[in-house]
DNA sequence: CGCCAAGTTGAACGTGCTCAAGGGCTGTGG
DNA sequence: CCACAGCCCTTGAGCACGTTCAACTTGGCG
C-alpha cells in the first residue's frame, strides 16, 4: 500500500476513454486535477475505510473492485455492496464525518484520493461537480435498493442469479467484466455476506447453477456463458443508465 | 388529494422549529421559496409516484409518513423504507429522470412541490442547498444500509425489534412520534413487505414481543414502553447525526 | 510432503412458509 | 338493532428451504 502524488493525471484519466463516462469541460477537468491530492494503491484484502474511524480522506475506485461491508457484535458480516470504478469511497464520510461500513479490497485497486474537508469547495465552485457526485449517490440508492429487493423477496437460488445479473452488469460498465467473463476473485464466502445465506448453501446452490449452465467457473473466476439466461433466471432488468458521470 | 400555491410559506416552515433541522440563511430561504412551486396533500393510502412513470415534480415531505416500495412480477412487494418530515420524495427522478419504486401515503401528508427541471438551479446557485441534498441523499444510504444488514444477518425477531427501533427513532426526531408512541397506522402487512416475512408469521413474532413487553398495540397503534429494552433486543445503535440539513 | 483455506457432500434439525380455519372489529344496509 | 361483508389478526398443523455440524476432497503454497 503505498500514496504517490498522482501518477494519473485527470486529464488524461483512462476512465473517462471508457464507454460508460461522460465527459467533463477544462474548467471542471481543472479543478479536479487539483482537488486530487493523491493516489493510493492497496493491495488484495487490504481495508480503505474501517468502522467508526474518521479519516481525512474521501475517494474514488480508478482501478480495481472493493467492498463495502459491516460486521456486528456476534461477529457475522454483511457485504453491502461492492465498489467499482468511477465510484465514491467514503462518500457518508465526506458529507456527515461519520462512517458505519469498513471498505476492503478485493482486488488490488488504485484510488484517487481526495480531502474531505475540501469536499464543500466542489460544491460552491462546480456545481455540475456537485450534481455529479449527488447522481451518483442516488444510483447508489437504486443498487441497494435492488439488494433489499433481492434479500426481502426472493430465494437463495434467485438471489445468487441475481447477484451475479447485477454485479455482470456494472462490472461490465466499468471494463471489470467483458465477453461474459466476470474478472473478479469472488469466492462463495463473500455471496454468502453479501446475500445472507451460509457457504453451504451457497456451494450447493452454485452447483445447481453450474449443471444447468447458468454459470461456470474457473480458476476462482466466475463466467456466464449465457447472459441472457442468467437474466432471465434473476429476473433482472437492468436500472442503469447507459452514461454516467465522474468526477 | 389537492395541489394549492404554498399555504405553507417557506419562511415560516414549521419543520425548522423542530429540533432535529438546522437553520437556513435569508438567501437560501429566498431560493427555497421560490423554487418550492406549491404543496400537495395526499389522502392515506394513494401514491405520490408510480415505478417507472416519470413525473415532472419532486417533493419534500412536510407533514406525514409515506413508503417507497416495489413491485415484482410474481406480484410481490418490498417496502424499501419509510419517507417521513424534511425527507426527498423522487431524488432518483431529479437526477436521473427515471425512477423504479413507488411512493405511497401511509398517513394523509402534505408535500413541498419542485420542478425537477429546476434542480440543476439548485446546485448552480446555492451549493449550501445542493449540499444538503446530497448529505440528505448520503443519510438515506445508511438507512438502507441497516435494512441490508438486518436482512441479511437477522432472524425475524431481532428484524422486527431492529425496525420499529430504527423507525421510532427516526419518527421521533421528526416529530412522529414521542414518549414511546409511535404515531403511524402500521399494520402487520407492512412489517411483512418490509422485512420479507410473512404477515403469519410477524403476528406470532409480534406476539412474542408483547408478551415480552418490548411491543404494544392499541387502536393499531405500536407504543414501546421501554425504549432501552427495545434497543437492547434489537441490537439497535443510532447511527443518525442529532441534526439535519432541510431544503 | 504437509499444511491450510476453500469448497463439497451428507444427515438432522429448525426457522419460517403454506394452507386453512376461526375470531374480532368496523362499516353498511336491512 | 341485528345481519353480514370485508379486512385484519390469530392459531394450528404440515412442510420446505436453508442451517448446522461434521467429515471428506481439492487446490495452492510453504
Amino acid at each position: 500500500m503505498a500514496t504517490s502524488k498522482s501518477s494519473v493525471d485527470c486529464l488524461h484519466c483512462p476512465l473517462r476513454r471508457k464507454k460508460a463516462f461522460r465527459e467533463l469541460n477544462d474548467g471542471e477537468l481543472q479543478f479536479v486535477s487539483k482537488f486530487k491530492i493523491g493516489e493510493l494503491d492497496v493491495d488484495a484484502q487490504s481495508s480503505v475505510l474501517m468502522e467508526k474511524q474518521a479519516t481525512p480522506n474521501v475517494y474514488t475506485v480508478l482501478e480495481g473492485v472493493l467492498y463495502r461491508h459491516r460486521t456486528l457484535q456476534d461477529g457475522s458480516r454483511q457485504i453491502l455492496n461492492f465498489s467499482m470504478p468511477g465510484d465514491i469511497v467514503g462518500l457518508q464520510l465526506a458529507m456527515m464525518g461519520e462512517i458505519h461500513h469498513s471498505v476492503t479490497a478485493l482486488t488490488p485497486a488504485k484510488l484517487c484520493v481526495f480531502e474531505r474537508n475540501k469536499f464543500y469547495s466542489l460544491f460552491s465552485g462546480h456545481p455540475e461537480l456537485a450534481h455529479s457526485v449527488t447522481w451518483i449517490a442516488a444510483t447508489q440508492e437504486t443498487l441497494l435498493d435492488n439488494t433489499i429487493v433481492s434479500l426481502g423477496q426472493r430465494n437463495a437460488y434467485q438471489r445468487i442469479a441475481h447477484f451475479f445479473a447485477q454485479v455482470y452488469s456494472r462490472a461490465e460498465s466499468t471494463g471489470v467484466a467483458s465477453d461474459g467473463l466476470l474478472n473478479i476473485p469472488i469466492r462463495n464466502h463473500h455471496i454468502s455476506e453479501a446475500l445472507g445465506i451460509t457457504p453451504v448453501h451457497v456451494s450447493r446452490t452454485l452447483n445447481k447453477l453450474k449443471r444447468e449452465s447458468v454459470v461456470e467457473r474457473s480458476n476462482g473466476y466466475f463466467s456466464f456463458p449465457d447472459l441472457e439466461k442468467l437474466a432471465e433466471v434473476a429476473a433482472f432488468d437492468d436500472h442503469m443508465p447507459p452514461t454516467r458521470p465522474l468526477l
